[in-house]
DNA sequence: CTGAAAGCGCTTACAG
DNA sequence: CTGAAAGCGCTTACAG
């Protein structure tokens, strides 16, 4: 079912078809009808594929998140869907698994022109075969940093994040207060690692323990702290990079016995509603995920229409929710 | 950049070039050789429009859910995603957000063409209007049930695990049983209704509390519970047709000053990770989730393939967790 | 083994 | 206000 059948049903040209399914207002009032007419009689569906290659444009921007389990890519994805929406624009979301056959083919809807932009949660920085395969096309790196000039980010200032939790920690006379990280080819991890290694220096406390989570799930954060427990010089503290993987490291905690907070202060990263759900409630720095969100899209919004804006990068504000844990 | 100027800057036709692309072996070697590398030589990117368009096939599918950070849909994603690729597809997320107009739009990417099927978690069955938009095309209902004999569905008997849950909790000693429900829309909420109804009848109990999550979210789950605490005849039991939900209502249950199961036994439903997060921790009917993604998947492909197959239902087993929130 | 040509289903100047 | 025609960037019989 065509455009052509359908002008053949109303018996008008394709170009008077055309025009009333993009609601240009010159067709006369009986012709409209009748092509109206003859599209609900035929059930007739336009065929996006050939309207988008024929006006290289989609309205669609790719999200590419790492893992759609993590709570916070979700309080993200809600301000992305809201700003786009708004701009006339719908969002697919692609999981990439932190799998580079799956991004690269993510990638692949950009440059093969099924979507206008891209939105990336992911660890970019160290693959630079991405991108050069984007080459200058929109793109913008939410919560993470961008190394390459080229591409926009947004997101909050994590060192200054880790410090103020490190130092929260100390002020509540915690001494040994020890780190899970994720993965450190994560910039946004390398920065909250060493936001947490300049406060201990400042304060001149010595005790240093680092786990690494290989992602951000309930179960990695349990088998990090579990790893923390064997260790000979137990923390008196943790603070994890995600609420996700602190709240396993809860549970790890819970089942050695231990009490929160009065054997092991916890504090967790994100701000998300997990923090709230889980018991004693979740201490956390609260990210501005909507906002990083929106402005993530307002970023690719001009890159899109403007082709040779500069790159721009954006810090948010954080905040500190102080709860039980702590 | 196209396929034209890659012929032109290799010295060969455009068939040649479209060959390469395509990997097929009648092209001579040194012919091979100078198309790739014009095309390395100037970052060429085949446009997939054109290609979808001309061969009439994305091998995309799209995978549309109500809310991801519902952690039952993802988890069902995880098995979609697995045997998608398995099959050389690759999918799409859209969240619906149960909007309508959202929903729409999703759906005109598969009567648009830019995927070859799409399989949905949300409550269509009350929409005929998109069940015609999308006519005969392939789609499948994921963990719900369609009315509409034309789509194949696949999920486990919501009757039977709504059932199990009452007679267990009667069992334990529990006489005053109230359901924590999913708006009506949806079936699976139906069945699950009247499987909490027929085994109270069964076992001659009179007390029914019913309350409606407008949405499976945490707040929405606590909110119901505070409701059902503030009824004249308390409940020593909930069970709540979601493990969300019954996070939300152990919130409820704890700021109230009650101890679970004590007070107030809980039980939750879907079997995903959240169970295991809460203290205490949930029991729950879990559901074999990436099953029922990789099945969604399977009679997806089949009805791709074969379009007029008929449409099948598909039900799988479930089981019970027992764990210390009974 | 290769190329010329048709065609996928649209949109959009252009001419009338 | 409308239609004929060109063209978006591919793939694929077909002929050679």
């Amino acid at each position: 079912m065509s455009i052509q059948k359908i002008a053949r049903l109303a018996g008008v040209s394709v170009a008077t078809v055309s025009r009333v399914l993009n609601n240009i207002d010159t067709v006369k009032p009986k012709n409209r009808e009748r092509v109206l007419q003859a599209i609900s009689e035929s059930n007739y569906q336009p065929n996006l594929l050939a309207r988008q290659l024929r006006t290289a444009r989609s309205s669609m921007i790719l999200v590419m998140v790492s893992n759609i389990s993590n709570p916070f890519c979700a309080d993200v994805v809600k301000g992305i869907e809201e700003e786009a929406e708004k701009n006339g624009y719908r969002i697919l979301l692609c999981n990439s698994g932190t799998d580079i056959q799956r991004s690269i083919s993510s990638l692949k809807l950009l440059s093969g022109k099924i979507v206008d932009g891209i939105i990336t949660m992911d660890a970019f920085s160290k693959l630079p075969e991405l991108t050069t395969m984007i080459d200058r096309m929109p793109w913008v790196q939410c919560a993470e940093y961008a190394d390459d000039g080229g591409v926009s980010c947004v997101g909050i200032d994590d060192i200054d994040a880790a410090g103020f939790v490190i130092q929260h920690l100390i002020t509540r006379g915690r001494g040994r207060i020890a780190l899970i990280n994720h993965d450190l080819s994560y910039k946004y991890a390398r920065l909250r690692e060493r936001g947490y290694k300049m406060a201990l220096e400042r304060q001149g406390l010595t005790y240093r323990a680092v786990e690494y989570a290989s992602d951000l799930t309930f179960c990695a954060g349990k088998t990090a702290m579990e790893n923390l427990l064997r260790g000979e010089r137990r923390p008196d503290a943790v603070f994890a990079v995600s609420d996700t993987l602190a709240a396993g490291a809860m549970r790890a905690i819970e089942e050695a016995g231990l009490s929160i907070p009065d054997d092991m202060a916890i504090v967790g990263f994100d701000g998300t509603e997990l923090s709230e759900m889980v018991s004693p409630q979740l201490s956390t720095i609260a990210q501005p995920s909507a906002d990083i969100g929106r402005k993530a899209v307002g970023l690719l919004l001009n890159k899109i229409n403007n082709p040779d804006s500069p790159a721009e990068r954006v810090v948010l504000d954080w905040h500190f929710i102080s709860r039980a844990s702590v």
